[in-house]
DNA sequence: TTGTAAGCGTTATCAT
DNA sequence: ATGATAACGCTTACAA
């Protein structure tokens, strides 16, 4: 035998047989009435005058128990300290919000076991589906990716035979797209700020760098290359080791934290951006429009790929029988002042709004020529002050 | 009559029904080997090998709806584009992960009806507890905090009488540390580049400067003023407007992402920053160590508030009795290269990692300088690429 | 140890 | 329109 049914629960809170009671009807009458479907006049007024009395709340728990929907997405992401996350995450809720669902992040802070364990807990029902944009995939990971009990949608590379919705870019292309232009620029003495090579985008990256400059007939340098993690401490700091042993006349960075921090040891170390040394980021982030100079970044297409995957995870919530689907989204360069300047210019302007026009176009296509000036990154939907 | 229970639920995920039926046990026996309390060597094996078979993953609403807890918090803010609330949030989720809790946030967007649907569906039981960072509070809104179903702490200012957790810090004083600053490197036509008025740390951080002006003696002129809102964007745009009809010796900014937008009006009118335009920005995030030069910035203890904030709240989820607590942290000055000079100093070092000994302790105290070549911000537990 | 069944708070079905 | 009750999937008190 169960405990027999409190109409008052133990915290005290009213449900819907409190408000029932009050107002001297049966539950169903009381629950019709609290969702606006039926009910006689006298009947709504009773009910409504109850529930305010003791205010009631409605338990989403239990109603979700009920309609196995919560009217929750969540998204996973390493770093939210990381612009590009948020640029993703601002595109994700915008088409989440449109579904009539609230969006909900958590930084896994890189730690696999806490991302799986997430995956774990959150994907048992407690969202409606989830969107996981994770650097690092092991076994583990995957099996939890698949065996999912809510649609998930991967933003990143998995393995081709992954039977999940993925939605991923070139990143190979988009190192080649920076390799190309400062080649063009007249660039040789290309160097390499890489994050981890255990990680997926590094590993790729990675690729990317080498392949680029071997079809330039370019012999890569050991020194050129550094690698640290993501972050701009780690940047800056291995690009200090980097100008230690080598003379780079040009810095390819994985992503734009590692750029401003390359930017920043350069600076440090007497070099000119862009007349001794040119600077190429990667994720087109507000942070590369923030620096001085500006900083040329490839984009990898960040805010479309988090679009794509909100609709595809929608349509799957939608329809769970869909086949897996695989998107790619193309990357491309954006050129500012950070690598506007052809090398032999002694002189080029280091005014931040200064435009620059070298927009050498290299044999991968995809650059674009940020007009300098341009109105700076804004962001409608936000704030952001601190209360 | 209700449906007759299904073995298999409609969308054919087991259940524990699926497994006793399959382990020949009773579901009592099931969920108790599933949850590692009781049974039989044999049973345990049975029970085990059948929800391996089925691929059982527990329900964790239905869990949620008899243990009525969810085992996550949610931390709601504006916007996770300022990396003022990523400092935050790290703050926060390292005391919540101690909990074994796991932290969800989501981003407002500064919409004030957005902010009070999110409490109103998150807080009816979806999460333990709450952690709300509002930068404008409607009666609306405050009664939605007041008789949240689960425990609410709020970061930032709220009504003296409001029967709510707060943890808040003093920004008028924050501003004064940074006017008694600039005052004592000599400067007298002190700017001010501020966000929203209607908004509480607008106003508050308005109040502070014309307060602290006041107490130097020096009268306040309307055409070193100006407001934008919180963005880096608008602290660009409303620092050329007052560049184009005045010629301040400092100018002071109600949040870091402001005097980035700040330093960067300055660079492009062809100011030198500290030597023409000492610049101080508020909220000491990374962001002040990422530009050149290094900003000088109020530190108002958001991780602190943020740590703060985590205690209180798992204090009260696990007491919900406790009276309404409110707790201050209070702000300091990190003087940094970009005030660091005194006026008079025709040419000051503007190497990025130059050290500043001007920390002029003002009136109000509170002041430290940063040396410049500190090792850079470092977040251990992020690492943040684009996969 | 095991099974039966109550109960978490809600919604939905069915008969009245 | 209303009320009684099953069901959502789970945990647990109690009896066997």
């Amino acid at each position: 035998m169960g405990r027999k049914r409190l109409q008052e629960p133990a915290d005290g809170r009213p449900t819907v047989h409190t408000v029932a009671a009050r107002a001297g009807v049966s539950i169903a009458s009381a629950s019709r009435v609290l969702n606006g479907v039926g009910g006689s006049p006298e009947t709504i007024r009773k009910v409504r005058a109850a529930a305010a009395e003791v205010g009631y709340v409605p338990n989403a728990i239990a109603r979700s128990l009920q309609s196995q929907r919560t009217g929750l997405v969540a998204l996973a992401v390493e770093d939210i300290g990381n612009p590009v996350y948020v640029a993703m995450m601002r595109a994700i809720e915008s088409v989440v919000a449109s579904s009539g669902r609230q969006l909900l992040v958590h930084a896994t802070g890189g730690r696999i076991d806490n991302e799986t364990a997430l995956l774990r807990r959150l994907a048992n029902r407690y969202v409606d589906g989830m969107i996981v944009s994770p650097i690092r995939v092991t076994d583990d990971h995957l099996a939890a990716l698949v065996d999912s009990p809510v649609p998930v949608v991967v933003v990143g590379q998995l393995g081709a035979d992954a039977p999940v919705d993925n939605v991923r870019t070139d990143s190979r292309h988009g190192v080649a797209l920076a390799v190309d232009h400062l080649v063009a620029g007249g660039r040789r003495r290309i160097g390499f700020v890489n994050g981890p090579l255990d990680t997926v985008p590094g590993a790729a990256r990675d690729a990317g760098f080498r392949a680029a400059l071997a079809g330039h007939n370019i012999d890569l340098d050991a020194h050129l290359v550094e690698v640290g993690d993501f972050q701009y401490a780690a940047g800056r700091a291995a690009t200090e080791r980097l100008l230690a042993r080598t003379d780079p006349d040009a810095l390819i960075c994985a992503n734009d934290l590692i750029a401003v921090g390359a930017l920043h040891a350069l600076l440090a170390a007497g070099r000119r951006v862009p007349e001794d040394v040119a600077l190429v980021g990667m994720d087109d982030t507000d942070l590369a429009r923030m620096m001085f100079p500006q900083l040329s970044s490839v984009s990898l297409g960040s805010a479309e790929r988090g679009r794509r995957a909100a609709e595809l995870l929608l349509e799957r919530i939608a329809d769970p029988t869909l086949p897996p689907r695989r998107e790619q989204v193309p990357p491309h360069l954006v050129v500012r002042a950070s690598s506007g300047a052809a090398l032999p210019a002694p002189r080029a302007a280091t005014d931040p709004g200064a435009a620059t026009t070298a927009g050498a176009t290299g044999s991968h296509g995809a650059t674009t020529t940020d007009p300098g000036v341009e109105p700076a990154p804004s962001h409608p939907s936000s704030e952001g002050a601190t209360p």
